[in-house]
DNA sequence: AAAATGTGATGGTCAGACCAAGCTAACTAA
DNA sequence: TTAGTTAGCTTGGTCTGACCATCACATTTT
């Protein structure tokens, strides 16, 4: 534990350490399991202060890169799951409720994209959404529920806008969603009624967009959006 | 700001802060862009050292909630970035002509929110319309036109919905579009009448959500976004 | 040998100080 | 009056030194 640690100069002295630190970790110079020096130690080594060497370990615990343990010091953790996840995925995480306001965002984007989407269809786009809704009759039959043709279902309406941004932005929203999704789609197939209602709900809005009916598509799209989530939320009370 | 952070007490002093104030970013009783005290009045407020509340802050970083910029101030981020994407924005970043895809997502999320809006606003969302609405006025009478009085009244508005993801999106879009925003509005600065019409629509839609009602709102804010749109459109092609 | 005691190590917290770099406003010089 | 300058304030960044609670471990006592 001798000089492994390089004095610091320049900018930002625990974004520094951090560095280091990571560095170290990298090239096997810092094991893991391995007890780092006390922080005032560290600091001395460092030549900074223990505050600024107290930010740069908390930045590392928060990174997952070490773990504080209280009156033992320390340590180097095995950074094999790196879950740096996202502020929002957090939050979303944290409780589930808040998957309700994703829920709403994504309506939000659906109606207005399903308006659109009657508006400004061509013949392609109404045979991007045939592909997953004959998929889905087929599978209707079976009592079977494929949660990506609903999916490629709902894109294929986004993509009948032509604007690029709603069809990767409501990808992104239903990947964020997707483990609950998927728990919706499992209870569907118990009851069977519930795939076959899904497909018709599809097929209306198919319908209407195909008819250049704007508010009719709309209006289907919100119905059978309303009609999942109650669907969901009931199972999420149970 | 006066009583929003609760007195902290029993354990672990920083990670009680950092989940008070990412509950507040949930709640949306802080709203993306907001600055937060200067360090030594939060830790005052909190009731904790300045290390303490530093360490909660830096946590906060780390994890993307927040952003901290030297001698300017904490600021709280727009947690939306799954949705809104990297790859997504270097897109947008690109090419100029993507940003009218980029407005008409705006529009759809703006008109959605209104809506809602109107349906669940309560009177401190009132105010909180208000207090720009009213700089804007007396910004008005001298020829003045203050973008960030704009951008606050229309985040109001999307608060109004109870819902942190639309702001937090609205927010990204607005930011995404900044460039382009300050140019219109050096424009409507020129022919002073438009600064006198944004201000009426605004007024207007403020009516309207005060006496909730979702349809007239609504409508009055299409109406709003198509005439700056369409204003927007007639600067670039000059 | 077992139990009680004590001492030191360690992370957690706080208070106060100084710095560098921007911002603002008052001031000065043209 | 105007333009440039200066002085002071604000803010995050950093350092120092201090105190606390708790646990580990060695020492002492029974």
């Amino acid at each position: 534990m001798d000089s492994v640690f390089n004095q610091i100069r320049p900018y930002k002295i625990p974004e520094e350490i951090v560095h280091q630190i990571k560095s170290l970790i990298k090239e096997g110079k810092l094991q893991p399991g391995e007890k780092l020096p006390p922080e005032r130690t560290l600091a001395e080594h460092f030549g900074v202060g223990r505050s600024s060497l107290r930010e740069a370990i908390n930045i590392l615990e928060t990174l997952g890169f070490v773990e504080i343990k209280k009156r033992k010091g320390i340590y180097i953790r095995s950074v094999s799951s790196p879950i740096m996840s996202d502020p929002l995925i957090q939050i979303l995480e944290e409780d589930e409720s808040n998957l309700y306001k994703l829920y709403e965002l994504r309506k939000d984007i659906e109606l207005a994209s399903t308006y659109m989407a009657a508006e400004h269809r061509t013949s392609s786009d109404l045979s991007k959404m045939l592909k997953p809704l004959k998929r889905m009759e087929e599978d209707a039959e079976r009592a079977h529920f494929s949660l990506s043709d609903d999916v490629e279902f709902h894109l294929a309406i986004a993509q009948a806008t032509h604007n690029f941004l709603r069809v990767h932005i409501l990808k992104n929203i239903l990947d964020l969603a997707d483990d609950y999704m998927g728990l919706i789609a499992w209870k569907l197939i118990e009851e069977t009624t519930g795939v076959f209602l899904i497909l018709d709900q599809h097929k209306k809005i198919y319908e209407a967009v195909k008819k250049k009916d704007p508010h009719g598509a709309r209006s289907m799209m919100e119905e059978h959006l309303t009609w999942v989530e109650e669907k969901w939320k009931a199972f999420g009370t149970k």
